[in-house]
DNA sequence: AACGAAGCTGTTATCGCTAACAGGCCAATT
DNA sequence: AATTGGCCTGTTAGCGATAACAGCTTCGTT
């Protein structure tokens, strides 16, 4: 025996309304009288009335729930990022729907997709930046209100990215600024659209200094693949800068860096990507680029809605917003100059290390 | 001029039944001859038709929408949580939606049931476990489908929860096994049912070995916490043993031990909580206990169709639904013998440490 | 042969809202 | 005084499914 549930009606009863009247209050349309208008408000919070979503949005044919589809939410970028959408789609009054990506190719994303369009979303981010998930971004239903981060679908869709390019130039240069000549990459997986943005930046650099760029090293984002690159890189003698692709695998190589007796910053300057909250406490602290996941995460939901609102895919109308987020350069110990003052003293050499032999 | 969306009556149609029977076959009831129900299926493919949740939901009185309430999607813990309960609702036919808690009180707990509530969810899982969080849980309504990760709230509802007691039992019997004598702990923030649990074994373990306990330190899980918390402790002599309430503030720990020349596990064994994926490559590797996410998350899932399914919250059925999840030691390199061989060659000593002086 | 009990299918009513239209009222215009 | 056009409000239809009931077969039984 469970008591019905207050609807419309009833407020409308309380209120001496009729129900089109409660709904005319409640999504704030004009023309209600203020008397009728404070009556009903004090119905509905006499019987601590609430809207039903699935009635709204039947009748109304939208719903007030945004989907987001993401992989891995456990990797620090996209969990932020997911976090960014929910707290900027919460404040437009919008509900977040998640569907992680089990595989990563084409099917996965038009399944994920899939679950979200029978939640009837109001529109999707996709956070899957890799080329197969923007290929299949472009099988999406047009009717389907849609923006990305970092997958450039051609166009097709809304894209809000970081300014990956900048952020590696960043890198390399202050490697470079600091004497080096030769600065190698360990590279995210080469179909992550991070990942080549970050190469791109790095390699141009290098090229506009009159530097070759080394092969990169692939990584796969995780401290152990950055583990990998980091013995490879111990057997050479030639690395004296290296930039990571991201800081979980500057952690892991620096692990390797250390079990081979290499000192960062003394014999190897590292810098990472995406400056995670352990960055400033690792050994040494972490030279890193920083990226504003809160911004891409409202500009996101901003772009949607827009989408949504427009009830057409803008296209390229660049000029609203701002698809590029730029990152910073955050200058911690894991960098120091090419041959600096060797001993203690130096520019910034980083806390004092004991021997343990 | 958009198109249409295909409806059950225009599958109904074209398979020649009434749009009734569509439904039946989509709902797998009995009753519907073979034939019928494979018309009606190779309609839906040739249509491409897919049911409107919203529409469903409606007339059928129930949403395939779980709700997930967590508080601070980054950290480790809630964030392969999550990822745990949407593998497993998505596993079971539902879609998950997030409400992220901005404040951490009463209030916000309910303030994001709420906006779970407003999208017509047939349950929520809370991931919250704070006491504060743990008593907005009393005020819901009764009849709403809840359950709750590590949140014992006096079993008003089910509550999934690691057995924190017992991984801070491994974690404080491995180091007195080692023979250490005084073992510190830092730990998480006094309100949240981790943190307390894991204390409560420290302590009893202690207790148990005829050992007294040293007051706690108390963090707040972040790797900046765990770096004073290091301060603190480095400038003491009778420290030999430090069991960290979760491995970012290890991290931040044995970075302020590094900088004051205190080595890890010579010096200093460390053990954390969580295994983090990042653990296995700090320096020296830690140990720690892994608490198992994914099993988590399943057994959340499991618990919260149960009580949907009985229309009821189940009462103490504690001997349904398994409650403590065990958590396993996991050694590596951070944990040594008290005073074992201090020159190389010792016992799992790691690797060698040269000096950067 | 007649009967009830299944098995299969269709018709109608609802779910709780918003959209569209249809008024009633009152001030401002002709 | 009659007409116009805003305001405000109510009535009636849907939205696209499921629930409940009813009707028609087709069996197996007595």
């Amino acid at each position: 025996m469970r008591e019905r549930p207050v609807v419309m009606i009833d407020v409308a009863r309380l209120a001496g309304v009729s129900h089109q009247t409660v709904s005319r209050v409640l999504n704030h349309q004009p023309n209600v009288k203020p008397a009728t208008r404070e009556r009903v408000l004090e119905a509905v919070r006499q019987l601590n009335y609430r809207p039903n979503a699935m009635a709204r949005g039947l009748a109304g044919r939208r719903s007030r729930v945004l989907g987001v589809v993401s992989f891995d939410t456990i990797l620090y970028g996209p969990a932020a990022t997911l976090l960014g959408i929910e707290q900027a789609a919460r404040a437009a009054g919008y509900g977040v729907s998640v569907a992680t990506l089990e595989r990563i190719d084409h099917d996965g994303v038009v399944s994920a997709l899939g679950a979200l369009a029978d939640q009837s979303v109001a529109g999707v981010v996709v956070i899957a930046p890799q080329a197969a998930a923007a290929a299949a971004l472009r099988t999406m239903p047009k009717s389907t209100a849609a923006v990305a981060v970092e997958a450039d679908a051609n166009g097709e869709i809304p894209a809000i990215s970081v300014d990956q390019v900048s952020g590696a130039r960043m890198a390399v240069e202050h490697l470079l600024s600091l004497g080096h000549r030769k600065v190698w990459h360990v590279s995210g997986p080469r179909d992550w659209l991070e990942a080549q943005g970050r190469i791109e930046g790095w390699r141009s650099t290098l090229g506009d200094a009159g530097l070759a760029a080394p092969r990169p090293i692939a990584g796969d984002w995780s401290a152990r693949s950055g583990y990998a690159a980091g013995l490879e890189l111990a057997s050479r003698d030639d690395v004296t800068a290296v930039f990571a692709g991201n800081d979980q695998m500057a952690l892991g190589m620096m692990r390797a860096f250390h079990e081979h007796g290499i000192r960062v910053p003394a014999d190897v300057s590292v810098v990472g990507f995406d400056d995670i909250p352990e960055a400033e406490f690792l050994s040494p602290p972490l030279t890193t680029i920083r990226q504003d996941f809160d911004e891409v995460g409202r500009r996101c939901i901003a772009a949607l809605l827009r989408v949504i609102d427009n009830g057409q895919p803008e296209r390229l109308t660049h000029s609203a917003v701002d698809p590029l987020v730029t990152p910073t350069l955050v200058v911690r110990q894991s960098t120091a100059p090419l041959r600096g003052a060797a001993g203690p003293g130096g520019m910034t050499p980083g806390p004092a290390l004991r021997a343990t032999g």
